[in-house]
DNA sequence: AAAGATGTAAAATTTAAAATTACATTAAGG
DNA sequence: CCTTAATGTAATTTTAAATTTTACATCTTT
């Protein structure tokens, strides 16, 4: 039923371990503290993340890298890693209906089809927008901040 | 961050005043016992569907009466009817990002342009998909469940 | 083995949605 | 003109979901 924070605060590390990753090592208590949340919060996301090949963690000590170009990183796979039925819950449903009425018998069958072509519509406009973009945009707006 | 479930009950109650309306009077009493939920729901998506002039609420005496043809009545009409700010909470950020890190002071900033993409991308999907498809398609549901 | 990191389960807290309660208002019918 | 059956709406309670916190296991370099 929604697109939770979650995918929010995954953009937000990805830009700090794509522009921080290279000089410094990014651990998660850093992500914790520039984004706000918490460490926890921030390892499930990495972790995810990290099952979808979008970054390597190095496991025991720690630091984070982007293990693809940012032109093949787009916003539905970073949300559908970290919210994996997020396109389910987009669409809320009520599941009492009444079986009496044949509405009520029928709304779940009915609404599947136009529900299902919202995601899915969803799903496109997600993927056609990449963190090479969003990367860029940031990149703009720092140097403007620099004058 | 969602579209919550007044969506489809707002389309369950539609088809019922479409289909009963001109044999019986559709009261929100009625509407509950058919979707399931509180009359007082019913009647706030209700009121809500009338301030939109997509219903029309035969005052005191009760009955409702669809008052736009089902082909001008679109999902973007009557899920912003009912849930006035969907689309700003279809996409939740974290808003405790730290001050001092580039990032954190600039990401609200850097995910308005997506963001803002993707919310204009699902009111036009949305605005694709009429009343008057979905009335069909519950007839030919229908029709076949008669055989 | 110690230090500093990730991995993850489980409980507690917070927040948002939905249901309920209560009562005011409206208009037709007797 | 008063009763009835309906809508209109504010305020509270309940429920459900997301987030945070706590706790502890594991992993790797030094």
């Amino acid at each position: 039923m929604q697109i939770s924070k979650r995918c929010s605060v995954a953009i937000h590390c990805l830009i700090c371990i794509h522009e921080f990753g290279d000089l410094n090592k990014v651990t998660s208590k850093q992500l914790a503290l520039s984004t706000g949340c918490n460490p926890v919060i921030i390892r499930s996301i990495m972790s995810a993340l990290k099952k979808s090949d979008i970054i390597a963690i190095k496991p025991g000590t720690g630091g984070t890298t982007l293990c693809k170009n940012p032109q093949k990183i787009n916003l539905l796979q970073i949300c559908s890693s970290v919210e994996p039925d997020f396109l389910e819950k987009l669409v809320g449903e009520h599941t009492c209906a009444s079986k009496l009425c044949p509405v009520g018998r029928n709304i779940h069958l009915i609404l599947k089809k136009p529900y299902q072509k919202i995601r899915d519509d969803m799903a496109n406009s997600m993927s056609n927008i990449t963190l090479a973009e969003i990367l860029k945009d940031y990149q703009t707006v720092i140097s403007s901040q620099q004058d």
